[in-house]
DNA sequence: CGTATGTCAGACACACTGAAATAA
DNA sequence: CTTATTTCAGTGGGTCTGACATAC
């Protein structure tokens, strides 16, 4: 037996104690087991795990560039055209020359795209809820806080 | 300006509110964050992140199989044997079959092996400190505590 | 001129799958 | 015949870099 194989991630054998005290890969055993979810309950839907952080980000902050899309949401500009051609092939964005900058695409939502975005809004919800369903409220609350602090840190850091 | 690039991490265009609240992009990205300064620092002495997780192993619990060591680590039994053969080259591990069931390799950590995870032991702890810098020791506690009740419960997710 | 934008083409580490060869 | 072990070959999503044409 020993078990076979499937993922990785079991408690058949237990795990070295200073492997387990590792954060970098604690993170990456979780985030890599929450991402698989996240895309799995995104693709259910025919969507992309990056649809959902751009709509959000023109409806809450309205039209703009690829690069300041790009810049709200962390996504990188060359992954975002790929991105905005899908959410443009379903109908959820217009992408218009700018006429103030003729570099410059601007991209708008549309009514089918704010539709969307209700939708995966509550795609997200149940992601959420399904990552961090062993918390309660204010255990949520603090893992948050405290990954966003560990977050915030890191992306200030490299020298 | 609006900046420009370097990494994608950045307050300088704050990331919409909905989006912040996605675990799964939280976890991602603090996750990349904290393997590329893993993997740095690992590279930096030459070596590779699994090779520390095998050392451990194998100190912790004495000589084994590939499968075992597999099991224990959480690291494919494929991607094994390329970071078994860095480490055998390494003069760290000796590989040498086990007579009681040939179809195995008994995995043996020799005398340099353990210098070198004493080596690599340094490195993760100084690893570990950079990522959980903002943190106090309870709040390193916790956020461990609160990250491997995640992790648990997603392993023994998938219906 | 230098810089920003949108785009494409690709590198790279990692998680993961499949299958072959050997042996239990 | 079925199962386990080592190994290799390869897929695929994701992060990230570099270069290019165009326009500021």
């Amino acid at each position: 037996m020993e078990h076979g194989n499937d993922l990785r991630f079991d408690r058949g054998e237990q795990m070295p104690e200073r492997f387990r005290r590792q954060a970098s890969r604690l993170l990456g055993m979780t985030a890599a087991q929450a991402s698989r979810l996240a895309q799995g309950a995104f693709a259910s839907v025919g969507a992309h795990r990056w649809h959902f952080g751009i709509l959000a980000a023109l409806d809450e902050s309205g039209p703009g560039s690829q690069a300041r899309i790009a810049d709200r949401t962390g996504i990188y500009r060359s992954d975002l055209v790929a991105a905005l051609n899908e959410l443009a092939a379903g109908g959820y964005i217009e992408r218009s020359p700018d006429p103030e900058d003729k570099r410059r695409n601007v991209i708008t939502m549309t009514e089918a795209g704010r539709a969307r975005l209700a939708e995966l809004d509550r795609v997200t919800a149940e992601i959420n809820e399904r990552i961090l369903a062993p918390l309660d409220e204010a255990e949520r609350r603090r893992f948050f806080a405290l990954l966003e602090r560990v977050n915030e840190h890191l992306a200030g850091e490299k020298p």
